[in-house]
DNA sequence: ATTTTTATGTGCAAAAATTCACAAAACCCA
DNA sequence: TGGGTTTTGTGAATTTTTGCACATAAAAAT
């Protein structure tokens, strides 16, 4: 259908989250999946998965389902994962330094290719993970250089708004952040918040409440 | 008010987020806060700030603001932070062990007492943050006898569901999941889960349509 | 060829969440 | 004391999101 309709956000998050089991769908030599059965693995309603899949097309088959290889393609098509991403990470300390060593960004496309650092201890060191650390300072340079798209910060909650304004001076238009403050930034940056605590807060509020 | 209201899923994660600014301003020895401060350190509107607050009581005082230590007092009652909790981590890779390393968790009264892993190569290895590695088979006892209340899992995809079942069938109702795989749990059990990649697809999402 | 079965796509209603807009209350100052 | 100012608390309107329920289409069975 031809419609110019706005695309709900949740619509685009749980996307991503059906592309889980299609992928182990896909592995496992399935070919066809229901909206029933991928809206029980991912924990939500069938007719919401067959409404999130409608604002982008017909991709399934009456009486059948949905081609399993089809679809994850499509849905890559559509989240932009079907090509890789540059990243670099800023924070090596203990969380940014498992998340460059991290297996699942590899493996969906999400190179990192530059991790910083503001402790001069640290820069200039070899990262298992098979970067040089550099300074805070070359920020602006390499993300020119390298071609750098996504920024990682996972500096303590002190510095990161200076990082993310570092980033986005230099051209940085998404930011993936973990520490524990709202990021600020201009309409043409997107930021995404992942706060642990956050969960946790949540978690113990849930626990506390029906006990 | 006395009126018995459902609270709203998303008032509670909001909760969470007021806390951070007023962390800092009760530091600060910032003594009131209005609804409009709050709402611009969290990305949010006013309105929805006292609404979220008026649903537990009345905190601020008309023309004046919000107390900020009597506030984040009320914050910590409901949210139920206002004491410590014992976790455990399931999987000490490089994420557990970062985790288990991090100071954010320590500092809000999260405490890890019990770290699990199942290659046996890492079990009875002291790990730096002072826990002693145990293999998955201790996690009933141990989960009991240590009184763990929330379990936080760092395993590969393809054990975190067993590993969830570990941990509920030794009693544990609340679970921090890493892993990038939709947990199943029974209605008793809460689980909230943190895929960064989730995340990551989101973002390229809105830089790919947006270019 | 026709009926039955199955599972999608979608209009519409319901539910949930957000935001507006304003009365109520407290403070300030003359 | 009283008018002006400020900011909360909240009813109502609006917007967004979800889910039902069924027409539609394809395949399978008879």
């Amino acid at each position: 259908m031809g419609k110019v309709t706005k695309i709900p956000r949740p619509t685009i998050e749980r996307l991503a989250l059906y592309s889980r089991p299609l992928e182990a769908f896909q592995e496992s030599g399935t070919p066809i999946i229901s909206s029933e059965k991928i809206a029980d693995l991912c924990g939500v309603n069938p007719a919401q998965v067959r409404k999130d899949l409608a604002y982008f097309g017909e991709f399934g088959v009456r009486g059948v389902g949905y081609d399993v290889k089809d679809l994850l393609r499509e849905i890559k098509r559509i989240l932009a994962t079907d090509r890789t991403w540059r990243l670099c990470i800023v924070g090596m300390g203990n969380l940014g330094s498992a998340l460059a060593l991290n297996e699942n960004f590899r493996k969906r496309g999400y190179h990192f290719v530059a991790a910083f650092d503001s402790d001069p201890a640290k820069a200039g060191m070899k990262h298992p993970c098979g970067l040089k650390i550099e300074p805070i300072g070359k920020i602006r340079d390499l993300v020119k250089t390298l071609k750098i798209e996504i920024g990682v910060i996972t500096t303590p909650p002190g510095k990161a708004q200076r990082v993310a304004d570092l980033l986005m001076d230099a051209g940085i238009r998404a930011i993936l952040n973990f520490a524990p403050i709202q990021i600020r930034a201009p309409e043409c940056c997107v930021v995404e918040n992942v706060d642990f605590t956050l969960k946790l807060e949540n978690l113990v509020y849930h626990l506390h409440k029906s006990s």
